[in-house]
DNA sequence: TCCTACAATGGACAATGTCTAAGTCAAGCA
DNA sequence: TGCTTGACTTAGACATTGTCCATTGTAGGA
């Protein structure tokens, strides 16, 4: 994520190898980790880094609006850099495999006035659970 | 929940001070406390009771299928006593209160078959964030 | 090259959750 | 009613996840 790396530059971060080293963990399709598992990549890379380095790394980013967090488990956080590209989730209820997908619809549209207790509605997560191909044959 | 008291009865579980006040905890209508609240609520009711009987009968009570855990803050586990009636929730990002909605339609629908990536997908979480009229006019 | 404000580090601490060994008691039975 | 027994509860150690702070290091501008 190069192009990543470049908007931070631009809001005035300091380049360090540390925050090189987490947007590359970062890189891919389908991330979805928690705090820990970029540390123990990171780590493979740079093996002086420190937990709360990659903690205030990774909080940094989601305040910026560059990464998000999900709560598809029900333990740790996990960061997700697709954020520039609204999507939603596929957990696999045994592995714990997630993919982004992009439903048809709109499920805010979904929610009456009379569901809605009085709240501005803003925003809407939806995640689908499931078993994955993996796990149906084994 | 007396009705609850009795289908555990029904399924040999042993009836304890501990469980009763747990069950009585979790009554009512929007409930969704962390196991946490649960054992400072049951705590004002029976003054020994231990944290460990608490996250134990909670994990039963999951087990059973008579309250789900849900993830709608990103700390610690709710737990919903409106097991059966599927419905779904709507969050207040600024103080966190949390009321069962239910939406009109079907999300699951919604997911084609080319954004499954071969899972078999059988439920879906929808989690609607905005803010409460409480906290809209502080 | 030097300065300095910003960043990284290690470790203490907090919050949440899990586990175990020992003691207690609900419920069936004599 | 009073045993007996295995299920249940307890306290606290331990594990995982996350936060904070004092100290040390360094990126990037002067
Ligand atoms: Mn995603
Ligand atoms: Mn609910
Ligand atoms: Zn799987
Ligand atoms: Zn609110």
């Amino acid at each position: 994520m190069s192009d990543l790396l470049e908007r931070l530059r631009g809001r005035g971060w300091r380049m360090t190898a540390q925050r090189r080293v987490v947007a590359e963990v970062l890189d891919g399709e389908h991330v979805h980790l928690t705090a820990d598992e970029v540390h123990a990549r990171a780590v493979d890379k740079l093996p002086e880094i420190s937990r709360a380095t990659v903690y205030n790394t990774l909080g940094e980013l989601v305040t910026l609006g560059e990464v998000l967090e999900v709560a598809t488990d029900k333990r740790a956080k996990r960061y997700d850099p697709n954020a520039h590209q609204p999507h939603h989730h596929l957990v696999c209820a045994r592995c714990g495999a997630i993919r982004d997908v992009h439903p048809t619809g709109n499920p805010l549209a979904d929610l009456p006035d009379s569901e809605r207790f009085g709240f501005t509605v803003s925003d809407v997560e939806v995640t689908y659970r499931g078993t994955c191909p993996n796990c149906a044959t084994a």
